[in-house]
This record gives structure tokens, C-alpha cells and sequence, in this order.
RNA sequence: GCCCGCGUGGUGGAAUGGUAGACACAGGGGACUUAAAAUCCCCAGGCCGAAAGGCCGUGCCGGUUCGAGUCCGGCCGCGGGUACCA
């Protein structure tokens, strides 16, 4: 960081006096004025449009980062901005104060999540407060809280009561050695992070809230959301995942007890009579029941079993395949008879955990025919396409998969011989099979219900208690919350015994039921942190209700007016917030209007930055922290290797603590820099070059406008016109860049705009109301100077209340028009016409331009395209 | 593997399908100064040229268009997500 400090400037003379800018007297001297006037509380207004900004609340790692300065800055610019057009703002802050680091730090250096955690929402309150961030902070929560977390149980309750949460069997990572669970993240190459064993796939008893009820819902509102980037909506599409698809059984020739049919559901029915085999997941229950008396088929299903539960590690697994000997009968032949083999790659949660495999027309299916020798059909090939260009996989070609709605040559098909493949191809297809009795048109969706149960201590209990005689019987709600115990019953929580204390903690676990009395046990299961996060903007409608929410406030704050948080939440954070309102609504703790919480999405980009690697004997990654690295070699001379670009993260150690940013050159210079240069919406790299570079700016922006506010030179028509035609722009450039996150690009126009006054000849008055109006501009993002620049420049009460500027459309225009013309796409020359000329004129201009007709060279121009106010091309 | 993005000077980046490189950073030159700092002014994509000007240029290959950084197809590289990281 540089080593220039704004109070080494050395005082020379009654200008320089003047022009000093000192951060940090300024900073601190505002935000006791706003602390003072209460301008950031929200508060409900009959006579003012409401406005709810929010960015995603940080998780408490102990130190803010350049990405929460980031994203926060941005909010406040929303906030600043709304407050000025006159809106109620509500801008508040809270804590995402549960999760595994609370315990791994416990693990690593003892001490207690509880006093972890809360000691880092301390210091990085203190780190964040500096900022001058327009926050209510009376709204403040963390969602560790007790009266939190307490409403949380009571929403869970609700829910239970509406058979929105019910229990199943789910699989999660095992580790064998440290006998717990892991998180995938704890999973690292398919080894337990610790033990470093391979870690196996566990079925436990598990809370499920039934998002997949909503699929269709969540699915159809996602057209609503015309405010939210369309790439989240892809996304969320995407993994919602309607699919049209065949529902149908196979007969099972010879299978073992009940066994006679295999349920399957395929999206290419049109491919039916190229299938060759059927697949069933090793979870499938005819494949637990073969595995009984087949050590062999056990065996496999043993091994794939074995391994993390990732998507991404299953998909990525080597397709294996186990010959059961079983065979099932095609549908529309009975002599056709199909093997049926166990295959690792199927998933008993999609569809019904068996598939038909048809290789000719699917790249998986046709490796595991060549694997297992099994036949290969094609059903459609190309209905046109050059000569030669098309091996039939049976040939030894690819799986041939045309993009949908290509039309094909059907060999094999239903609808006669040329059809479209994709969407009509499958209506055919389900229609011939509905007609002949095998089986029916079904739509099915990707999306999974959300597991909520975490087998760990430093979560929201789930309050539910397990009783012997009723069951499994909800807490009364009376006894909310159900408080995490703070030691295990009188000693100390131990994390270095795996597993949750909870399940070993003695008066805590063991309960009476609250519907017999009698002896029973609380679940220790706590809840996933996503459902934390799942209703906390509703939380800070009211956090002080007495209920989740309180209808009134609801009512007035809700939706989130802008909702503002990084891309890494696309999907599951935003999804299971849909859910979630949802759900509420139809508790009644949100109005319908609110069961699409955010009106407006922006996803900021990453603040990335290189990271230091090694790797341990078992080729582990090792992160190192920057200071330990010198020439690319740690101190041992181990070499490192760079990464250049990864996401921050604590565990990666490559975070930028912008607290020193702050300290040298205040929090303006800070909530400058993050903004200006990168787009909002992509990753930036970190560096630190630069803060300096806006700390000078800001000072000259202090200096100029302290130089004009002493000012006293006359008008001068003409210069004061220019400089308030130059004022306009900004204020129309400026305004428009804030509205559609272009904070770069404002602040590229501030940047001009403040040449442009330096420069100005105009008289003082003209100048001083130049200068008003670039502190308002800049005030969103640099605050406290524009508080400072405001007062000196004579300005009425707080910058942070003026009301905003408006441009006079009027001064935006100039009357002449720069155009370029082009001869066959390629920039020749350039005239300068009145804006409205017609387009003749500008034909005949242009072609007289001396250097169009030397381009042209006595060529006649086939056709002239004229864009009035854009371009000319000539082409020959 | 699958889904979604991104790729422009030495650097961050700008550009409703219409002059590619605005605005900055770093750099070079100059003014002021005994000197430095600070400040102010000027230069600056690459190549050729004294200049005028010319050619090339937005990851790579191809296409649509009078015109493509922008739209379409195919690659390559990087990033995010992949349901127990938050």
C-alpha cells in the first residue's frame, strides 16, 4: 500500500491551508451529523414512496473484505440516491451468523462458536461503520440470535403444519474413520479432509422442505422477473428443469420375488426402439434386493457407494456397468428381450432410478454399449446433409444427437418417416405409446426437495422432539426457542470428539415429549444456513415483531425494491428465498404480493485475487498468505505456485483487508476506488495501484471547489453556458449511470465534468452552482467530501437531503453533429454538419469531402447509406 | 461431466449493430522549484513514415450485414454454480 499519508502533505502558504483535504476529519465529523439529524432510520410515511435496498448479509468471518466493500458501496449508492429523489428508505444490515467456520475455529484454537462469532460481528461492525454507509442500524440482527432464530423454529412449525416439511431417507458423505458426516467441501478428491480416507455414502433419516411441490410456480414466475438478470433466470430454469418425458414399466422375464416390472421414465420416447439395454440405480430397489443373493452385484453396489455425493463427482465418475443376467421385455415385442444391468451413473432421486439405454443416440449410452458389447440401433439419421458426413454409430461414428427441431430421417420411429426431432418428436412419440397402452405422458422436474438437517452443533435446532410412544412431536410454541446449549452440561463443548455435541449432550438432548410427558429426545439435527438467509429480508420489515413478521411493516416494506449480491447465489439462495415467501404467504406471514420477495436483481462480480499454493504429501492444496511468499518461494524455498484469479475466500488466505485502505486515505477514497474502472456486474483483480491515485483526485476536487467557493469573478455568457451545458450532461450521465448500475461509467463522467470545471471561464456564480451540483452528483459515492463541499459551497442542510438534481433535456443537445464517413466500411474522413441536415445534403458533403473522392478514386458509388446523426458509408 | 458467464492497449476499462480504445492507472516529455514533493500542460494501441497518410488490430476459426468488440455457428482459455462453503 503506498506510503503516502494525507497528513504528511506539508502546509505551504494560506492556499495550500486552504485546500488541504483531510479525510479523516471530515469523515468522522459527517457521520456524526447524520448520526445526529437520524437520516437513515427508516421509517414508515404516508407521503413518501417507499424504497427497501438490500445487499446479501456477510457472513462474520472476523474481517470485512474488499468484496463486502464492494457490494455494500453499491447498496449505498441505491440508498443514497433513492433518499435524495425523496423515497423512505430502508437500508439495513444483519449477520449470516451460523456455519461450519464458527466450528472449525472452535476446532482449530478451542473457544466457542458462540463467542467466535459474536466477537467478529463486533470487530467487523467497527470495520464497516467507518465506511459512512447509510444503514439503519436499529434493525441489526444476527441470525444467531436466539429471538432470531427462535422465529425461525416457529416458521418451521408453521410450516410442518401445512405438510411443507416432511422426513425421508438421504444419502450423505461418511466419513469412516472420524465417524461424521462431511460436508461436501470437507470432501476433497472423494478423501475426508481430515482422515484423508475415502469418504461412503450414508442414508439417514433427514427434514425435507417440499420445494418441489412449488417446481411449475417457481418455474412461471421466473417470466415476472423482468428486474432480475437474465442469466439468473437461465439458471434458475435450468435448474428447475421441466422436462416432457414417457412414463412406462418393462416386464421383468424371471425377477426375484415381486419383481415383475421396471418403472422408467425417459425424455426420447422416440428412441424406445433403439433401446438395447435397461440401467437401474444401485439404490434401486430391485438392485438392493439382487445384492442379497449376489455377492458380486453386492460388491458393486458396494463400490458405488463409495465416493463423495457431488453431482459434478458422480457425473465425472468412470461409467460402470453390472450385468444382473435379468432380462425385461421390449414393449412393443415380446420376443425382444433386454438386458438389464446395475449402472453407477443413474440417480435413484431423478425420475424412477431406471433408465433405457438407446447408444445410437446418446454419447453415455453408446461408450457403455461398446463397453458391454451390447447392440447398437440407430433410429433417426440426417434427413439431408453433404455425402459421407454421417456414420451411423453402429458403424463406429458418434452418438448422433441433432439439435431440437431439426428435422430427421425417422428408421425407427412413430410419426412417419421425416419428423422433427426435440419437442414434437417426443408429443409423437408419447401419443403412439399412450394409443397402444404403454404407459403415459408425464412431466417431471430436476429440482430436488430441499434437505434441510445438518448433523453439526452451531445451527438453528430443529424443534421437534422424538418420543417413543407419539413420534416425532413438534415443541410447543410457547417454549420457543429452542436455545442451543451453550457447554455440554457443565463442561466445555468439546469439537475435537467428531460428531455434534449436541447428540452427547446430556440434559439438553434428553427432554420430556409436549404431548405425553414422558420421556423423549429433542432432535439435535440443526438447520441448513441457507434456511437462515431464506427470510431475513422479511425479518427486517419488523425485528422487533413478536411473530416472524408483522403484517403492517410487511405490508409497507416489502419487495425489496433492489436486492444486490454476488453471482455465487444464482441459484440455491435465491431459489429457496422464493420458496421460502411462498411458504410464508401461506402461513400468513407475508402478502401475497411479496410471494416474489426481490423486484430487482443485480449480481455483482467477484473481487478476485492470485492465490499461493503447495501441496502436502497426500497432494492436498495448501494455501499461503502473500507475506509468506517471496520470489515465487516460501522461506523454506518450497516454490509456490500462482494462481492468478480465484474467488476471496478465508480458506484460499487471499483476502485484501480494506481496512488499511481506510486508514490511509479515508473511507471516500475507498467507496471511490471500488466503484470506479470496473463494471459492477464483472470479476475485478485485485491490485492495490490505484487508491492512491483516487485519494489525489478526491483532494483535487477538494481543492477546486474550494478555490471556487472564494471565487468572485463576473459572468461571462458564453462560458457560463458551456460550463451549464457541461452541468446538465452530467447531472442527465450521471443519474442514468446510478439507475442502471453503470457506477464506472458515473464516475467516468464526474471525472469530466470536474476537467470541465477546472478549466471553466465562467463567472463565480455560474462555477458555485456547477460546484453544488458535482457534490450532489458525487454524493452517492463519496459522501462525506460532498457533505464538506456542500457546506463550504453555502449549500442548505445535509447534501445527503438536497433533493436531486434534474437535467434540463433542453442543454443536452448541441446543434451540430460530428459525423464519419466511411468508404466500404473503413473511416475516411469526417464532417461536421448541423444536426438536422437532410440526407441529401450529407450525401453531396461527403462525396465532396477531398478525401472521399482521393478513396474513391474516381469509382462510382454503387449505394450511399446515410444515419442521420451516426455515419456515412460509401461503398463502391 | 452438466448449466451459466467472461475474454478489448503495459494495466483497469469505454463503446443503443455505426469514428474501437472514452475516463483513469502506470509510463514518457515539458512548466513551476535551488532541489524534491505537490500542482499544471502535452504525448501515448501496434507496425511503416519526417509529416501527410497507410496497413494491421477487440482470445481463435468461420458466417450474417453497407458496416460486427457487439448478432449467429464452432473451438480455446478463465471464472461461478453443481443441491452439506456461505
Amino acid at each position: 500500500m503506498g506510503a503516502y499519508h494525507p497528513l504528511e502533505i506539508e502546509e505551504q502558504g494560506a492556499e495550500r491551508v486552504m485546500s488541504r483535504y483531510s479525510a479523516a476529519d471530515i469523515e468522522a465529523k459527517w457521520q456524526v451529523a447524520w448520526n445526529e439529524a437520524g437520516i437513515f432510520r427508516a421509517e414508515r410515511s404516508q407521503d413518501k414512496p417507499k424504497y427497501y435496498v438490500l445487499e446479501m448479509f456477510p457472513y462474520p468471518s472476523g474481517r470485512i473484505h474488499m468484496g463486502h466493500v464492494r457490494n455494500y458501496t453499491m447498496g449505498d449508492v441505491i440508498a443514497r440516491y433513492r433518499l435524495a429523489t425523496g423515497h423512505s428508505v430502508l437500508h439495513p444490515m444483519g449477520w449470516d451468523a451460523f456455519g461450519m467456520p464458527a466450528e472449525n475455529a472452535a476446532m482449530a484454537s478451542g473457544g466457542h462458536p458462540k463467542d467466535w462469532t459474536y466477537g467478529n460481528i463486533a470487530d467487523m461492525r467497527g470495520q464497516m461503520k467507518p465506511l459512512g454507509l447509510s444503514i439503519d442500524w436499529s434493525r441489526e440482527f444476527a441470525t444467531c440470535d436466539p429471538e432470531y432464530y427462535g422465529q425461525q423454529q416457529a416458521l418451521f412449525l408453521d410450516f410442518l403444519e401445512k405438510g411443507l416439511v416432511y422426513r425421508k431417507n438421504a444419502v450423505v458423505n461418511w466419513d469412516p474413520v472420524d465417524m461424521t458426516v462431511l460436508a461436501n467441501e470437507q470432501v476433497i478428491d472423494g478423501k475426508g479432509w481430515r482422515s484423508g480416507v475415502e469418504v461412503e455414502k450414508r442414508e439417514l433419516t433427514q427434514w425435507f422442505f417440499k420445494i418441489s411441490e412449488f417446481s411449475e410456480d417457481l418455474l412461471e414466475a421466473l417470466d415476472g422477473l423482468e428486474n432480475w438478470p437474465a442469466k439468473v433466470r437461465l439458471m434458475q430454469e435450468n435448474w428447475i428443469g421441466r422436462s416432457r418425458g414417457l412414463q412406462f414399466a418393462f416386464s421383468l422375464v424371471d425377477g426375484p420375488d415381486g419383481h415383475d416390472r421396471i418403472e422408467v421414465y425417459t425424455t426420447r420416447p422416440d428412441t424406445l426402439r433403439g433401446a438395447s439395454f435397461v440401467g437401474i440405480s444401485p439404490d434401486h430397489p430391485l438392485a438392493k434386493r439382487l445384492e442379497r443373493d449376489n455377492a458380486e452385484l453386492a460388491a458393486f453396489n458396494a463400490e458405488c457407494r463409495k465416493g463423495a455425493t457431488t453431482e459434478e463427482a458422480l457425473e465425472k465418475a468412470e461409467k460402470k456397468g453390472f450385468d444382473t443376467g435379468l432380462t425385461v421385455r421390449h414393449p412393443f415385442d415380446n420376443d425382444w428381450e433386454l438386458p438389464v444391468y446395475v449402472a453407477n451413473f443413474i440417480l435413484m432421486d431423478y425420475g424412477t432410478g431406471a433408465i433405457f439405454g438407446c447408444p445410437a443416440h446418446d454419447q453415455r449410452d453408446l461408450e457403455f454399449a461398446r463397453k458391454y458389447d451390447l447392440p447398437v440401433a440407430t433410429v433417426f439419421g440426417p434427413a439431408t446433409g453433404e455425402e459421407g458426413t454421417f456414420i451411423p454409430p453402429e458403424e463406429g461414428g458418434p452418438a448422433y444427437v441433432p439439435p431440437k427441431s431439426e428435422t430427421v430421417n425417422y428408421i425407427r420411429g412413430f410419426a412417419g418417416q421425416q419428423a422433427q426431432s426435440g419437442d414434437e418428436a417426443v408429443e409423437a412419440a408419447v401419443d403412439f405409446c399412450e394409443a397402444n397402452g404403454v404407459g403415459q405422458g408425464v412431466t417431471k422436474y430436476r429440482l430436488r426437495d430441499w434437505g434441510l438437517s445438518r448433523q453439526r452443533y452451531w445451527g438453528c435446532p430443529i424443534p421437534v422432539v422424538h418420543c417413543e410412544t407419539c413420534g416425532v412431536v413438534p415443541e410447543k410454541k410457547e417454549n420457543l426457542p429452542v436455545e442451543l446449549p451453550y457447554d455440554e452440561g457443565g463442561t466445555p463443548i468439546d469439537f475435537s470428539i467428531p460428531g455434534n455435541p449436541l447428540d452427547r449432550h446430556p440434559t439438553w438432548r434428553d427432554c420430556a415429549c409436549p404431548s405425553c410427558g414422558a420421556d423423549a429426545r429433542r432432535e439435535t439435527d440443526t438447520m441448513d444456513t441457507f434456511v437462515d438467509s431464506s427470510w431475513y429480508f422479511a425479518r427486517f420489515t419488523a425485528p422487533d415483531a413478536e411473530t416472524p413478521t408483522r403484517m403492517e411493516d410487511a405490508e409497507y416494506w416489502m419487495n425489496v425494491d433492489q436486492y444486490i449480491g454476488g453471482i455465487e447465489h444464482a441459484i440455491l439462495h435465491l431459489l429457496y428465498s422464493r420458496f421460502f415467501a411462498r411458504a410464508m404467504h401461506i402461513c400468513g406471514h407475508l402478502p401475497e404480493k411479496a410471494i416474489e420477495p426481490f423486484d430487482a436483481l443485480f449480481t455483482q462480480g467477484m473481487v478476485t485475487h492470485e492465490i499461493y499454493q503447495t501441496k502436502d504429501d497426500k497432494g492436498r492444496p495448501v494455501y499461503h498468505l502473500p507475506e509468506d511468499v517471496t520470489d515465487g518461494k516460501l522461506a523454506d524455498g518450497t516454490p509456490v505456485q500462482i494462481i492468478p484469479s480465484a474467488k476471496m475466500s478465508k480458506s484460499k488466505k487471499n483476502v485484501v483487508d480494506p481496512v488499511n485502505i481506510i486508514e490511509a486515505f479515508g473511507a471516500d477514497t475507498a467507496r471511490w476506488f471500488v466503484l470506479s474502472d470496473s463494471p459492477p456486474e464483472r470479476d475485478v483483480e485485485w491490485t492495490a495501484a490505484g487508491a492512491e491515485a483516487t485519494y489525489k483526485h478526491l483532494a483535487r476536487v477538494y481543492r477546486i471547489v474550494s478555490e471556487i467557493a472564494e471565487d468572485t469573478s463576473p459572468a461571462n455568457a458564453s462560458e457560463d453556458e458551456a460550463l451549464a451545458k457541461d452541468m446538465h450532461r452530467a447531472i442527465h450521465d450521471v443519474t442514468g449511470g446510478v439507475e442502471s448500475f453503470g457506477f464506472n461509467a458515473a464516475i467516468a463522467k464526474l471525472y469530466g465534468f470536474t476537467n470541465a470545471l477546472a478549466r471553466s471561464g465562467a463567472g463565480a456564480e455560474a462555477k458555485k452552482a456547477a460546484a453544488k451540483v458535482l457534490a450532489q452528483l458525487m454524493s452517492p459515492m463519496t459522501p462525506h467530501l460532498s457533505e464538506e463541499l456542500w457546506s463550504v459551497l453555502g449549500g442548505e442542510g445535509l447534501v445527503a437531503q438536497a433533493p436531486w438534481p434534474v437535467a434540463d433535456e433542453a442543454l443536452l443537445t448541441d446543434d451540430s453533429v460530428t459525423l464519419p464517413i466511411q468508404v466500404n466500411g473503413k473511416r475516411r474522413a469526417e464532417i461536421s454538419v448541423p444536426k438536422d441536415m437532410d440526407k441529401a445534403e450529407v450525401e453531396k458533403i461527403a462525396l465532396s469531402h477531398e478525401a472521399v473522392v482521393r478513396s474513391l478514386d474516381g469509382a462510382q458509388p454503387k449505394k450511399i447509406i446515410v444515419v442521420p446523426g451516426r455515419i456515412v458509408n460509401v461503398v463502391v
